[in-house]
DNA sequence: CGTTAGCACTCGGTATCCTCGATTGCCAAG
DNA sequence: CTTGGCAATCGAGGATACCGAGTGCTAACG
């Protein structure tokens, strides 16, 4: 749809404004880049550009800027098969030898290494606890009227929430229950798990249920890991711009959302409108599932301006999540 | 120091200054203020007031606004003795009615809170885990070679951390280490914990050991949450402060030892430069410990521009820290 | 002697105007 | 179809002038 000469021009100037963040003329592309052509030649291939929808001009006499359409073609037809240079592999790499410990820590981590690697806010979608196997199950007792429910599954994630007893409960039954519970989902996921089985004593039940079920509501807030907030404020001129950004990024439920959307639509990348939250329309979205056999089990991504350096973010976004999911696959 | 006009007209700037964040002129003090006299004999004590280091012009022929030792005498001897207003004690209230289930979950939502009374950034400092009584230790086999341990403690905490075990080592050990580890823990405290008494067998009491050491270092890295970050976005119009503020927001370990400071000089206020942290020099942090029985478990406080509305901010945090103080004492 | 009115002065902010340069669109020639 | 040439456009940046808020000073006042 278009030819060759116009999308050299269309790359050239992506490549040109995403260096410099200024509109980008025709004679420039004349002589810099390789289309061996004059700037009238050029001048008339981005004005049908402009038409199309690729490019537009910020004012008259000024260089054109792409479009969100134009950022579209050159990550669909242009970006060069990502490559991460070497010292980025090298980080990589480094980050997940050392990567041990907790689970959330290693998210948290993860999003900050993104952030480094990008220079754009960074988002971890931590795999829901739903598929990860179960190593161990408690309940343990915290006053008269309070106990926790503590599962650890095998991937290193430990998650527990506050459930509610009755003062008159003794610690026999609670400690029943936490055999029962240990016994019943030990070695099982909460996904795959249909109902509890009962044991007979009422009370006991009682307990493993609403364990149960503390435990499905826990295991379904994803946990959400944003690093690099601080990095729209370097991206952005305009100060309302930043405010609207930073705003919208500390609503985890929107982040939360948007990134699933993304992923769910199949999308790496959703460039300016097309991921439909406004206060972010001037940034884009890279994204890449934490895939461990076969499994979605949660999503990395950046979030930067829609003049972002695409082939690179989606190299490291790439690359990160594939690390990320096979070291997640180890445990 | 400072006579009483003098005080009443400084007041009446800082006020002023707080309410408008623009440059006041002796004539609106002279009208507005309830000093009784000209406009040509404020602009004396004015000029007294900035040659003393009370007030600056930021220019000649315009108003004058408070400098940081202005901030600081306005708070030490001004500020109305914090009175919270009654919409404010009723969300604060029903907060922490409401406030029940994870440790972390509920400091997490302490910062947004804290956030949305004051509209300023927050800092939430969790209590160390070394004080809280544990109520259950263990230690379960998550792969051949990694075990993680956790331990629950009375006020709904959960820390757990991943160590290191050989594979040779059977589960049997794994076992029996964890339940030394739960008889020796529970009822303690960590922070009271001198040494782990041995059970004879070497490989047990090398498990315990290192359980025991991983979890030291665990409970001795704060907890911190940083909230409404966004919102020095909405306080300065310069965005390279914001840029500086937001980056060093995100730098936690500056934040902990920041807020950390304040709190060990007995301060409850801290006033642009007096915090040292270079890049939050157009800051202050208003902050309060939270007290549990005589013990100073954590910190909360906010940051905002140094024309913050100080009274609110001082009552609203102590306000919540106390209440979080009396919460966190209940378990 | 403290207070006040009056006044000259200062200086930042805003508006206006102009110039400069980058860039375009178009046209006519190659 | 390409290209060189050229008039036209328009924003950025700089200079200028003006306005107004606010000051400091001085002289008068009670």
């Amino acid at each position: 749809m278009l030819d060759e000469r116009k999308t050299a021009i269309l790359s050239a100037v992506v490549h040109e404004y995403i260096a410099t963040a200024l509109p980008v003329g025709s004679s420039h592309i004349a002589r810099a880049s390789g289309v061996g052509v004059s700037s009238a030649t050029v001048r008339n291939e981005m004005a049908v550009l402009e038409q199309e929808g690729y490019l537009v001009q910020p004012h008259t006499s000024a260089g054109r800027i792409p479009t969100d359409k134009g950022y579209r073609f050159f990550v669909d037809h242009l970006a060069a098969p990502g490559r991460v240079d070497e010292a980025t592999t090298r980080q990589v790499g480094a980050f997940f030898e050392a990567a041990h410990g907790r689970l959330e820590e290693m998210l948290h981590q993860t999003s900050d290494l993104l952030t480094k690697l990008t220079h754009n806010a960074a988002v971890v979608l931590g795999p829901k606890a739903d598929a990860a196997t179960i190593r161990s199950a408690q309940i343990v007792r915290l006053s008269p009227n309070a106990a926790t429910v503590v599962l650890v599954f095998g991937n290193g994630n430990v998650e527990n929430e506050v459930i509610a007893v009755d003062e008159t409960t003794p610690d026999t039954v609670l400690a029943a229950a936490s055999v029962h519970l240990a016994r019943t989902l030990t070695g099982g996921t909460l996904g795959a798990l249909d109902l509890v089985s009962s044991v007979g004593d009422e009370a006991v039940d009682a307990i493993c249920t609403s364990a149960v079920e503390a435990m499905r509501v826990v295991s379904n807030d994803a946990h959400v890991y944003v690093g690099g907030a601080s990095t729209v404020a370097d991206s952005f001129d305009a100060v309302d711009v930043v405010r609207q950004v930073l705003h919208t990024l500390e609503q985890q439920f929107v982040v939360v959302s948007l990134v699933r959307d993304i992923v769910d639509r199949g999308m790496s990348v959703a460039i300016g409108v097309e991921h439909g939250v406004e206060p972010l329309s001037a940034c884009s979205v890279v994204v890449a599932p934490i895939v461990v056999d076969g499994e979605h089990l949660g999503s990395v991504g950046v979030l930067g301006p829609t003049r972002m350096n695409y082939p690179q973010a989606l190299a490291t976004v790439d690359m990160v999540s594939n690390r990320l999911g096979r070291r997640l696959g180890e445990s």
